[in-house]
DNA sequence: GTACTTGCAAACGTTTTGCGTGAAG
DNA sequence: CTTCACGCAAAACGTTTGCAAGTAC
């Protein structure tokens, strides 16, 4: 089966291998933000004989190619996402490590006035926010509840 | 003489040896955001028996004691400025390295506000904005055109 | 053949750590 | 004495790369 990122790459017109088609289909089935190392844990699985320095490789090509993105959420390592055509951010909850993506247009427009006040025109930006849950802020006596 | 920094470890209750006292006084004399080994360069002119593992050690502390402020800016090394009341963020021009700091009370209401429609309290965040000067804007999306 | 990709292991740059020495109370 | 800090070198960490072998055309 084609995989939605395989069919992207096609269209940048990268050359597929087996193990990029393989790499591929793991990042589109993922709807998390995996690191290297755990890209590689998923894909040995589909073929083992895939090894991290490939996944290193191709993740910067398909990154180069803007296919992926990656995202430093500050844990040191790189992680990754697909690219989206929309500019959104990262909510990163400190107790669980869950990441929820968000975006706002009005942020945007105001980022974008601040570095044009600054005598800048934007390239790039990030920004994360750090967060508890606000039930969990007010009761702190749930600490060690079951992942979902 | 004694820094700035080095009145607020004590005040911390830090125990401040000769090593401490000096990478404290570098700190408060840097008005940029040095990195570990510009630190340790500094220092070592001040008294060129420090190790580049005490300043390792000492920034971790003064980190801790939230004395200092780890900013990453996203070249793969930790970078470091006082730690200020007051929330601001980093422009990072990407032509010369140069590092401008802002704030923007608006921002701050406003991915406050965010994290509170998520049903999140915010416990950090982090803004980095990447720009080029406007007057080089118009040659930089000229020499991109030129590019095949 | 050429041109590219891969696996392995070694190297890389940043940061941490184990250990013996040294300084301070 | 005990306790902590230090310097050094080695290790750990995520990542990149040199190289020889493999693949595709």
């Amino acid at each position: 089966m084609t995989s939605r990122l395989e069919a992207l790459c096609m269209e940048k017109g990268l050359k597929m291998t087996g193990q990029r088609r393989v790499i591929s289909q793991v990042l589109s089935e993922a709807d998390d933000h995996p690191d290297v190392e755990e890209v590689h844990r998923r894909a040995v699985q589909i073929d083992p004989r895939i090894s991290i320095a490939t996944v290193y490789r191709t993740m910067r090509l398909l990154e180069d190619a803007q296919v992926i993105e990656r995202v430093d959420l500050g844990d040191g390592r790189a992680r990754y996402e697909e690219a989206t055509a929309d500019h959104h951010h990262h909510l990163i909850d400190t107790r669980t490590g869950r990441i929820i993506e968000f975006a706002s247009p009005e942020l945007e427009a105001m980022k974008e006035r601040i570095a044009h006040e600054l005598g800048y025109k934007i390239v790039g930006h990030r920004l994360e926010i750090y967060g508890v849950p606000l039930d969990d802020a007010a009761d702190c006596a749930r600490d060690e509840e079951e992942r979902p």
